[in-house]
DNA sequence: ATCAAGTCTGAAACTTGTTCTAGATTAGCG
DNA sequence: CGCTAATCTAGAACAAGTTTCAGACTTGAT
């Protein structure tokens, strides 16, 4: 348990050098087990040898790709909202209101969420888990969150008064999301806190009384 | 691991039999050797073997008054909320506004928090990282937090919602309180979002246009 | 004071994340 | 092709959370 985190892990995307196409099967392979076993039984199923077993690879490997489970299961994270961040841009929510249309879309993921609540659970454990060796990762998920957020609000140019409300927004969506996975808060409860603290953007959306 | 959970584990509080003084003293001196390892390294520094060592206590023991490493630090967390909410009382904020107050009393609880940064981060990590097994303690802590936020706000008899603005407020200072603890946001930044989310007050405060 | 039930101790064992090692394989290059 | 460095594998070893157990100690009731 000793952190002392080597200065040696790779982001997903930034200039490591390219892997080739066994190496990026493998990774392809490790990302599924883990989404698989996260599936069945949470964060305590995704077992570091399990998963090198199922994606037939040697412990070390898997720990080579990624340097820790909380890595990979940030990593896997990644991967699922680059996947519902897709297919949230297919049907764009129709509300009126930019706040209606966040909380819109919120609710949608929270849907996607509660389909596989075992892999939800570890990821969103995961991520909150996660330390400092784990920020470039972690920050790269609240980069894609954000922008699914911009993208329901539809905005070109936030103001820093929007960005505000949006950070917000998301401390709350994954905090929401903590408290129903630990069983605290229903799913309504989830719903009002969304709809809640979508307000905010009503707060922040027109600036009349402005210079 | 396996979080088989047997239905033994008693809260702090509620009608378990009474501790006998010397049974009082070691829970004292385990919550006491927690705080400390924990302000000295943060979570990993709070090892079971060396809480049990420094708090006169076999590692058996230990477990038979909390029986996880995150049901002790999450104990801790409701030791020091306890001694936090007292401190609060005796300086209410000054503020004009609801909103104002809570957003002061919640940074006046900050600035406490990054005097003993490590501990922040034993505490406020078991807090999000802890599952089902350890909700009644966690939602203890839940209730001290909206106590001090309602006493902030002053407020006798709460509307639904406001202790909605509230339940969300409370998510904004967990996740924020992450970010910062993870290097990912600076403490003008979690500032900011404390003000922010603070501002959803306001929102509920006035109910002119009501029946 | 004495006995039964409950508690505490010390130590070992078990689990799972993480690290390390020696030897096989693979990739890129001349 | 043949070489060298990097990568991969199997498996042992280590670390820290958790469980277990036999025996010593406390407590509360008689």
């Amino acid at each position: 348990m000793n952190k002392v985190a080597k200065v040696e892990a790779r982001a997903a995307a930034p200039a490591s050098p390219p892997l080739t196409e066994r190496q990026e099967a493998r990774r392809r392979r490790i990302l599924h087990a883990s989404a698989q076993l996260a599936s069945r039984g949470g964060f305590d199923a995704v077992q570091m040898r399990e998963v090198a077993e199922s994606s037939q690879v040697a412990l070390g490997t898997l720990y080579r790709y990624f340097p820790s489970k909380i890595h990979l299961l940030v990593a896997t994270m990644q991967d699922q909202l680059e996947h519902m961040h897709g297919t949230l841009r297919k049907k764009p929510p129709r509300g009126e209101a930019a706040a209606e249309r966040v909380a819109e879309t919120l609710m949608r993921a929270f849907r996607a969420l509660q389909r596989e609540p075992h892999l939800a659970d570890a990821m969103v454990r995961a991520l909150t888990f996660a330390d400092r060796s784990v920020s470039p990762e972690v920050d790269q998920v609240s980069r894609q969150t954000t922008a699914i957020i911009l993208d329901a609000m539809g905005l070109e140019h936030p103001t820093p008064e929007q960005l505000s409300a949006v950070r917000v927004i998301e401390h709350t969506w994954h905090s929401a999301l903590i408290t129903w996975l630990s069983g605290r808060a229903s799913i309504a409860q989830v719903k009002i806190d969304i709809e809640t603290v979508c307000r905010l953007i009503d707060l922040t959306a027109e600036p009349p009384a402005d210079s």
